[in-house]
DNA sequence: ATTAGAGTGAACAAATCTGTTCACTTACTA
DNA sequence: TAGTAAGTGAACAGATTTGTTCACTCTAAT
């Protein structure tokens, strides 16, 4: 990808996500970009289409962090939280795996819990901007539910039997947090959504 | 209150929630209301008094039903759900009375589903306008903060202690569930999340 | 019957928004 | 070295925004 492109992107994605999507006009993303209006109407036919790239380049962003973090604390979490007898004898006990799904999934809220705490935290692109578009079969809220499903399914697929009703409660705890956390401001939230989500596992 | 004034916050009201803030002209609210510009800024002020304004009357809204909600579950459900024997012997044992405070706290969900499923749901004002307001200190901000706390607050003085730990964790819950609504269109989020509810009580 | 309050309608101002166009520059490469 | 792809800068169009102003109407109360 041309680097005017993708840093036109990256500008237009923090811009979006901290002031919102109409109140970000194209001519600050520009600006803070650096890029100029003809190059960016090279690349994109609209704003929406930017407004697209940014919403994917932050579904990748989210959705490499999440099986990141599922998968180190597969490699690090494990080892620490079994004993070593445990380890040697079968480290694929049904006890033993489920203990380390478990382990797993409430890792995404320490990252949460780092998110909020972070500079960069005006809540959650996706819920954001569900919020100013009206048409639920618009473009841009198709993919912000694609987005969040994808999510639910990365879960769903570390739990025993892809159990996907107990997916969509911790799901439903993870937007909770961050709902909490962005207009309350109570960034703690993602640890009160960590101590509910081990109750339910 | 002037009717053509009450009249103009009310249409405001539904034109912000289904369109979102910036989207929704003031052109827009004047056709749909049928008032003239100049009676608007006869009025208000400034476009951002209106959806304070409007911001205000949902808050009242929601309180006032949240209210009654809790008080008329007081009445019928508690009956219901208690035998002859323990409403004559002493209907405010501790037993009693815990067991009547969880079926009103529940009985929030239920409401939640109706809102869920009905036409009128575009999510919630003021996780919606927090979305479109950057400052977290803006005047706006500060509202959808407040209107949220006292949400949590009614939550909490309904629980044993005022056990506001447990208020945050139903107040989690509740906009889990509108989030889910909304952006993933899932409308029987509002079940799920008074199923979590309870195992939580 | 007159006065006062509330509202209307239309024009206007000024800023801002998205999107287009074009002549020019820069850098790489065949 | 000539050609090509990418980007710039500035002007411009056209629509849309919020907000102001003013002459006028309607209605209700004195």
């Amino acid at each position: 990808m041309q680097p005017r492109k993708q840093h036109l992107i990256e500008t237009a994605l923090t811009l979006f996500n901290q002031y919102g999507y109409h109140a970000t006009g194209i001519d600050l993303i520009l600006a803070e970009s650096g890029v100029s209006k003809a190059t960016l109407y090279k690349h994109f036919r609209s704003k929406e289409a930017l407004i697209l790239a940014a919403l994917q380049l932050r579904h990748e962003q989210v959705i490499t962090r999440l099986q990141s973090t599922i998968d180190d604390s597969n490699k690090s979490q494990l080892k620490h939280d079994l004993t070593d007898q445990q380890l040697m004898n079968n480290a694929s006990t049904n006890a033993a795996t489920d203990k380390a799904a478990s382990e797993k999934l409430l890792a995404i809220f320490d990252d949460l819990n780092e998110w909020f705490n972070s500079e960069t935290f005006f809540g959650c692109n996706f819920i954001n901007v569900s919020a100013e578009y009206a048409d639920p079969n618009h473009p841009i809220n198709l993919f912000a539910a694609k987005h969040k499903q994808a999510i639910v399914d990365i879960i769903a697929a570390q739990l025993a039997e892809q159990d996907s009703h107990k997916a969509d409660q911790i799901g439903l705890l993870i937007e909770g947090a961050i709902v909490m956390a962005h207009t309350r401001g109570i960034k703690q939230s993602a640890l009160l959504a960590k101590e509910m989500a081990r109750q339910l596992i």
